[in-house]
RNA sequence: GGAGGGAUGGGUGAGUGGUUAAAACCACCAGACUGUAAAUCUGGCGUCCGGAAGGGCUACGUAGGUUCGAAUCCUACUCCCUCCA
C-alpha cells in the first residue's frame, strides 16, 4: 500500500514532531504487515492531560491502519525517575499502587487510544526475573560519554548537577522494553528521543531489527509558557469535566510566550497557542491553520472565536458534541455575561445568624478557604448577593434564601 | 577519609541582631477594561479575633542556647551540594 502525499502528511507530519528514520518508516508502513506500536508509560503518574493527547491521536491513527499498540506499565522504570523530571530517585511504588495508577491511565489512554487494538504489558515481566548478570551485561553495552551526550545530562554534568547512576539506568531500561516487546516503531515525547535512539541501538545490537521513531511534539500549557504539565499546574486532563476543559482552553493566551527551549523541542510552532492546539489536537485540515494565523496577524479574527472553537473540539473529543454545546453555552452565560449557572451549588443558610457576619457564611459555603480571605474578597469588591455587590462585611441576616451569593466570577452557591 | 558551601513563604530568591509577616520576580486571587477564564492596568496574597481602628498567634531545615530583642549570633543534629582523595 502506497503512501499518497495526502497520508503521508497527515501521519508523519501533523503532530510530528520528528521521525527516525524518515525514510525506513515510510517503507515499512507501505509494506502493509501489522506493526507493533511501542508506549511506555510511568505508573507514579497516572494522569494524562492534553500533552500527551499529541501521542495518543497518533497511535490511534496508526492503530486504524491495522497496527496494534502495545502499551507499558513502567512499574520499574517509575522508581528511578525519567532524568528530564526534577527529582532523581522515587519511592517505590506497591503492587497495588502500581495496578490501580495503571487503571486510572489506561480509563484515560482508552479515550483516544482502540482498546480491541492495544496489547498491555508491565515492565516486571521481564524486569522481575532480570539478575545482576543482566544488568551488568546490558550495561556493558554503552559508555558513560555516550550517555553525557544526551543533552540533559550533558548539561548536568557540566553544572556540576548531580547525576544520579540509577538515572543511567532509566534509558538502558527503556531500551530493554523495546527488545522485550519487540518494538517496531516507539513514540515519545522530543525530549524522550535519546532514549528511543538507545532502544534502537540496543536492538541492532540484540539481532532486531531497529525500531523506528515518531517524535510528537512538546504542547505548551495554559500559560503559554512551559510545556504541559501536571505539576505545573497548567494542564487540561483528559479526564476533567466538559466545563472545565472548555475554560481552560479559553484561558489560553491569545499570544504565545513559549520560551526558546520549548521551541527547540520541536513546541511550540507558531507564536498562536490556539494554532499549535487545533495543529496537534485535532483533525482541522492545514489549510485552515494557515488562514487562522493570517486572519489573526490582520486582526480580521478574534481569537477569542478561535478558542471557542477549538475548545468545542476538545470537549467533543473527549467527552461528546453535547457536552461541548453545554459546556460553550455554560460559559456564555456564566463568563461573558455573568448569568448565574445552571449547576451551581446549593448552600443552606443556617437557621441562626445570629451574630454572623457575611463573611461567616462565605466560609461557611465554601467560598473562601479563611475568614481572612472572605474579609478580603469584601474589600476588593468581589462578593455579590443577589447581583448587588457588598461594600462591607454587614450582618448575615441580610442574605436571604432563594438568592445567589457570588465570590469573583467562578464561585457561586445558590441560597437556599 | 579531608576541605568547603547551603537549607527562607506554592516556586525562584533577597535579607547577617530591632524599622521583617520577611524585598523582588513567578504562580495564584480580586477589581477595572474587554464579544476570552487572553492581553493590559490596579490591588491583594500566613492565620485568627474585630464593623472598623486595631490586636493576637504561628513562621525563615530540627532541637537547644545567648540577648531586652534572632531568619540573622552560638552549640548539636538532620538533609543537600561542591572540591580533593
Amino acid at each position: 500500500m502506497k503512501l499518497n502525499p495526502e497520508m503521508r502528511r497527515r501521519l508523519l507530519e501533523r503532530g510530528v514532531a520528528e521521525t527516525i528514520v524518515e525514510s525506513e518508516l515510510v517503507e515499512l508502513l507501505e509494506r502493509g504487515e501489522p506493526l507493533r506500536l511501542k508506549m511506555g508509560f510511568d505508573p507514579s503518574a497516572p494522569d494524562l492531560h492534553l500533552g500527551h493527547a499529541v501521542g495518543l491521536r497518533k497511535l490511534r491513527q496508526l492503530q486504524e491502519l491495522g497496527h496494534k499498540v502495545v502499551v507499558i506499565v513502567g512499574d520499574w522504570t517509575a522508581q528511578i525517575g525519567d532524568p528530564s523530571g526534577k527529582s532523581a530517585t522515587r519511592p517505590m511504588l506497591t503492587a497495588e499502587q502500581v495496578l490501580s495508577n495503571a487503571e486510572t491511565y489506561l480509563a484515560q489512554f482508552f479515550k483516544v487510544v482502540d482498546r480491541d487494538r492495544t496489547e498491555t504489558r508491565f515492565q516486571s515481566d521481564w524486569f522481575g526475573p532480570f539478575g545482576l548478570a543482566d544488568v551488568i551485561k546490558l550495561t556493558s553495552r554503552f559508555t558513560v560519554a555516550q550517555f553525557l551526550a544526551r543533552d540533559d545530562f550533558a548539561k548536568r554534568f557540566q553544572s556540576n548537577q548531580p547525576i544520579a547512576i540509577t538515572e543511567l539506568l532509566y534509558p538502558l531500561m527503556q531500551a530493554y522494553d523495546s527488545i522485550a516487546i519487540e518494538s517496531d516503531i516507539e513514540f515519545g515525547g522530543t525530549d524522550q528521543k535519546f532514549n528511543l535512539l538507545v532502544g534502537r541501538d540496543l536492538q541492532r545490537m540484540m539481532g532486531q531489527r531497529p525500531q523506528q521513531c515518531i517524535l510528537v511534539p512538546i504542547l505548551v500549557g495554559t500559560d503559554g509558557v512551559r510545556r504541559m504539565g501536571k505539576s505545573l499546574g497548567n494542564y487540561i486532563g483528559l479526564d476533567e469535566p466538559p466545563n472545565d476543559m472548555y475554560g481552560k482552553v479559553m484561558s489560553l493566551p491569545d499570544v504565545s510566550a513559549a520560551m526558546d527551549e520549548l521551541a527547540d523541542e520541536g513546541g511550540a510552532k507558531s507564536r498562536y497557542t490556539v494554532i499549535d492546539y487545533f495543529d496537534y489536537l485535532t483533525d482541522a485540515p492545514s489549510e485552515e491553520l494557515e488562514e487562522m494565523r493570517l486572519g489573526m496577524e490582520s486582526g480580521s479574527v478574534n481569537p477569542m472565536d478561535l478558542k471557542k472553537r477549538l475548545a468545542r473540539e476538545i470537549v467533543a473529543q473527549f467527552h461528546d458534541h453535547a457536552a461541548a454545546r453545554e459546556a460553550e453555552s455554560h460559559f456564555e452565560r456564566t463568563v461573558q455575561r455573568r448569568e448565574m449557572p445552571d449547576d451551581a451549588p446549593t448552600y443552606k443558610i443556617p437557621a441562626d445568624l445570629d451574630g454572623k457576619r457575611v463573611s461567616d457564611i462565605i466560609v461557611a459555603a465554601g467560598l473562601a478557604s479563611g475568614s481572612t480571605e472572605a474579609r478580603r474578597l469584601i474589600d476588593q469588591g468581589a462578593v455579590r448577593l443577589d447581583d448587588q455587590r457588598l461594600t462591607e462585611n454587614g450582618p448575615a441576616a441580610s442574605i436571604k434564601a432563594g438568592g445567589a451569593l457570588r465570590v469573583g466570577r467562578r464561585r457561586i452557591v445558590r441560597l437556599q
